[in-house]
DNA sequence: TTTATATATCGTAATATATCGATATATCTA
DNA sequence: TAGATATATCGATATATTACGATATATAAA
């Protein structure tokens, strides 16, 4: 039997890593989850998941920089969102497997 | 506008940070995707990921006790297979974010 | 029983990540 | 401009993860 997929490069193997460690932490998965359906400001997100804003703030960067949010600043505001599609289907996923049924 | 989905609580936060964190490594993700469509036992997985097998033997054990990984033991060999349905659904989402195009 | 093979585990050192207070920056309001 | 608010960054410490050699276990073969 033929390899049925190809196997990514370790470049994208490294990248990819990425991406999941920035979804891999408890915080970070419930802000991702509270941004499923809207932006929220980094003050909004540290209330909800009652968190200092600074800790917030670094959660959100770090996520950025691997791509999953986008950022719009607004005045002081400084709104948060998804911006890559993977990121809900991994969401579903999770909610899926960790329903609290 | 009332929050489209429920929030998982902290302790399944934590799984599915946890699950993910298995996932999120360069060498669990190759090791993953070349069991997407067939079990290798922990030589066979060594030698093609050209790592030393009790390498590949730690790697295999930390997916496995976070119910990614399921184990039949043959004679010496010890082939592991993914179990989790959630696994490939993933690593489909990896494949078409990081794809070699 | 001895030897070889396959896999697993342990201890430790190196590296990465997370947390937190302090502080900086940027914007708004009086 | 001064003060308040929102967010970001820095530096130090704590904690977790990874890699790796050494060694242990379990099965098979001689």
């Amino acid at each position: 039997m033929v390899a049925q997929f190809t196997l990514p490069n370790d470049r994208l193997l490294g990248q990819a890593a990425e991406c999941l460690r920035a979804l891999a932490h408890p915080m970070r998965l419930k802000i991702l989850f509270l941004l499923e359906a809207n932006r929220w400001t980094v003050g909004e997100l540290a209330e909800a998941c009652s968190i200092r804003s600074h800790v917030a703030s670094e959660h959100l960067r770090l996520m950025q920089r691997c791509g999953l949010l986008s950022v719009e600043k607004e005045g002081q505001k400084t709104y948060y969102q998804i911006c890559e599609v993977q990121v809900h289907a991994i969401l579903a996923c999770m909610r899926s497997k960790f329903s609290t049924a």
